[in-house]
DNA sequence: CCGACACTAGACAGACCTGTCTGGTACTGT
DNA sequence: ACAGTACCAGACAGGTCTGTCTAGTGTCGG
């Protein structure tokens, strides 16, 4: 057993580091193969023995950003008090991905967008939106809402059109308007 | 002066009629340029002097579009008799355009999503966003809203919301969701 | 009849793409 | 010392992309 765990950066690292700024930011059609491996100081043979293809490593990238907000969103919820806050608090995270550098709408939408039909990729984008799906479901479970399915499909629909907006309009705020109408649709559902 | 009138269908028009399809179905940079002059049956040059260049022929694709929703969602209003049913009509129009055989997500946010920061695409995206929002703000004025502005915001993250569950989660009930939540919306903009 | 015009068919250039392959380097555990 | 492994650098093949150019066809106004 090679004692990997103390490397600094291994290649496949590099790679999905590259990846996710490349891939993120310009797309992952437009964004050669080249560049990728150029920014990540890789040879191109250790990216296709590492991830197979560039549709392996695009779904990397994918896992990689749903795992990384996973991460954040559970933390995050973590420090509100309240379920009532904590499902709420969901937009709060929204809001503050929004004026992250590099912005550049939800990556998962953007990605669903550039794929063919039947593309591997659309599974990773499809368990993203399982996890977003079901991550409101529970809030709203625990919330007290009457219907929490209903309910949380509703803040779905706000927490989508909150990244469009954020992307198209560049309206940073759009995460806090939207939030203002989960919160009358939570007390509504909760009363 | 020819009386290109008389035409049944100029070569301008079997482009843009291609380009509907294959740009809105599979994505305005998957497709090439020779799929597009070959369901068209038109030689390439007549695109390049119609057109100038792909990018041209997106923007014209996008504005074609952009057109016909105008189109038929002002023909659709017209038929309500009640501003705030002409309001909620908004999403009735959008559902419909769910059921469309093809139907493939919105295409600006689609195009969008795809365009490089800086393309003249994103010109054409703009200007569709601009029109949805004052659209909103138009009939939530004659509503009697309070902030037509502020309603208009918030309806707009409904309209976006049930677009990407539309193509992301094959949700073609999301616009009756969203109309749901617009419909409270709107009465507490207007009580 | 003729010149202008719109169009078709297809070759072509130059760039870029993914993916493979060769050869060389450096480190690791035994 | 040596085999194995992980990696780098870059050439290469085969395909696709946009955009240009040549050459030929048909049509229509005058």
């Amino acid at each position: 057993m090679a004692m990997n765990v103390t490397e600094r950066t291994s290649a496949r690292e590099r790679l999905l580091a590259a990846a996710n700024q490349l891939f993120y930011e310009e797309g992952v059609h437009t964004v050669g193969i080249d560049r990728v491996i150029e920014r990540a100081g890789v040879a191109k043979a250790t990216l296709y023995s590492t991830f197979g293809s560039k549709d392996g490593l695009i779904r990397a990238y994918l896992r990689g950003r749903h795992e990384v907000r996973r991460a954040i969103m559970s933390t995050r919820l973590a420090t509100y008090d309240t379920p009532r806050d904590r499902l709420l608090g969901v937009f709060d995270v929204l809001g503050d991905s929004f004026v992250q550098p590099g912005f550049h709408g939800c990556a998962f939408v953007n990605a669903s967008a550039e794929a063919n039909p039947g593309s591997p990729i659309l599974e990773v984008t499809d368990e993203y939106r399982g996890w977003v799906r079901e991550l409101f479901v529970e809030l709203a479970r625990e919330a007290g809402a009457a219907e929490p399915e209903l309910l949380a499909r509703q803040l779905v629909l706000l927490y989508d059109g909150a990244g469009i907006a954020a992307r198209m309009d560049k309206d940073t705020s759009a995460a806090a308007a939207a939030k203002t109408v989960a919160a009358t649709l939570v007390d509504a559902a909760t009363a």
